[in-house]
DNA sequence: TCAAAAGTGTTCTTATTACACCCATGG
DNA sequence: CCATGGGTGTAATAAGAACACTTTTGA
């Protein structure tokens, strides 16, 4: 026993992405370091895991003292352990990834929540550690896990229009979708509640509100569903014929 | 800084759940734990990570060491971390899962391989820590990544059949397909080389042989495709009616 | 000649794709 | 009355599901 004395050094945290959604873009929340090491860089929030804490604790605690939400969407995606990429001795990191409904959140006044911003999935880079691969794996996940399960929803406000939910699943999978197809499908699951209400204010014509049906939701997320739409490959635009090559 | 230090007193291990295929059942490789704790019982190859040693590196020691390959399917599935899974401290560990084919697998001299044997994946049960749940989450990765690429080829001999294929596949998935609408759908993907051979002693028509077409199946682990069969409902038999209810 | 597994096509049904115009509102 | 986004249906194609009999071999 004494021989595995020597492998009791080693540190592990909790790094949560936290995705949400807004003004038709999918969003990362970030903290700027406010200490070494990488100082005044972002980076994703997240903690060491305390001795009497599971992993999935801890990272439930992480989304907690950042936003004050709790049962959310949280999922373990991956472990990162390169041997050096963590400064201070050897630590590895198991990634979660959550989706939460920006409307229902308000930053914590703790003070690591002083720092928290917003980003646009499609604009971060440059983070501080390996974060840039944990955020990329977190996505890549996010992009799987709409195509099987009604994630979608989690990231939207309780009454929501088709467009936006299309713009959703847009940001998401990172293509452009063919809107009465996509309407045909989402309404064919029969997962949406028509409240027989429309938008106010709007400067068009205002579009019809729906919720989700809790109950059908939990039957797709149990069993799960296959949503496939292909590109709506209109806006493939042509460049311009540019006459004779060199 | 300090501060930190309380964190770093604990270790983490890799466990590997290796699958192969026999004898039309999947299985997989476990090793009877001649220390304690746990001794006595079946478990998931595994081992501490060294301190200089990346995860996917120790997961592939782990692998090598028992089993002599190495360059085969080896991917990273769920880290599980409850605090009280290891008796001797706080002890996470990072579940692989690996892919062999049992023709290439020699048993290595190694102390650790003499106790090695391959078990149904079915039959498996009460292994030692928490490595029944371990086991699970890696056949629930397995099962759901045979839909997705054609995975099915890394536990296959090099040359097979198209009726052990659809073994395999009914093992992973747990049901039964319709053999002509298998073969329908495996043989549209161009995946497979027909080597123009046949079985011989086999007491019945033999079948031909094929391997698969190394290029193709290349594009279609980077690209991922769909395989989706409907269990095959022919085997629904009623049970024989028993008149009256009560 | 029997048992055992191999091999093979067609029809029906369902899901997906492509695509263009009119509508309701606020400014 | 104009700009903006909302809302709608159909035909063509492709994919999947259901299903039963003949062939080849060894014992």
């Amino acid at each position: 026993m004494v021989e595995f004395k020597g492998f009791f050094k080693s540190a592990f945290t909790v790094d949560n992405v936290i995705f949400g959604f807004d003004e038709g873009d999918l969003k990362v929340l970030l903290i700027k370091r406010g200490e070494e090491p990488y100082e005044g860089k972002w980076a994703l929030p997240g903690y060491f895991v305390y001795p009497d804490e599971d992993l999935d604790e801890a990272a439930e605690r992480v989304l907690q003292e950042l936003t004050g939400i709790s049962n959310v969407f949280l999922e373990q995606v991956k472990t990162f352990g390169a041997v050096d990429r963590h400064p201070f001795g050897r630590v590895i990191t198991v990634a979660y990834f959550s989706l939460i409904k920006i409307s229902d959140f308000t930053l914590q006044p703790a003070s690591i929540a002083l720092k928290a911003k917003w980003h646009s999935v499609a604009k971060v880079g440059n983070l501080a550690f390996d974060h840039d691969d944990i955020l990329d794996a977190c996505f890549q996940r996010l992009k799987w896990l709409v195509r099987t399960r009604p994630v979608g929803f989690e990231l939207l406000p309780p009454k929501f229009t088709l467009t936006e939910l299309q713009h959703l699943y847009e940001a998401i999978l990172e293509t452009e979708l063919d809107k009465r197809n996509f309407r045909k499908k989402i309404l064919s699951m029969d997962l949406l509640i028509d409240l027989e209400e429309t938008q106010e204010g709007v400067a068009h014509r205002p579009a019809r509100l729906y919720q989700f049906d809790q109950e059908k939701y939990d039957t797709f997320t149990a069993e799960g569903f296959s949503f496939e739409l292909k590109e709506n490959r209109k806006k493939e635009k042509l460049a311009p014929a540019t006459g004779e090559s060199p």
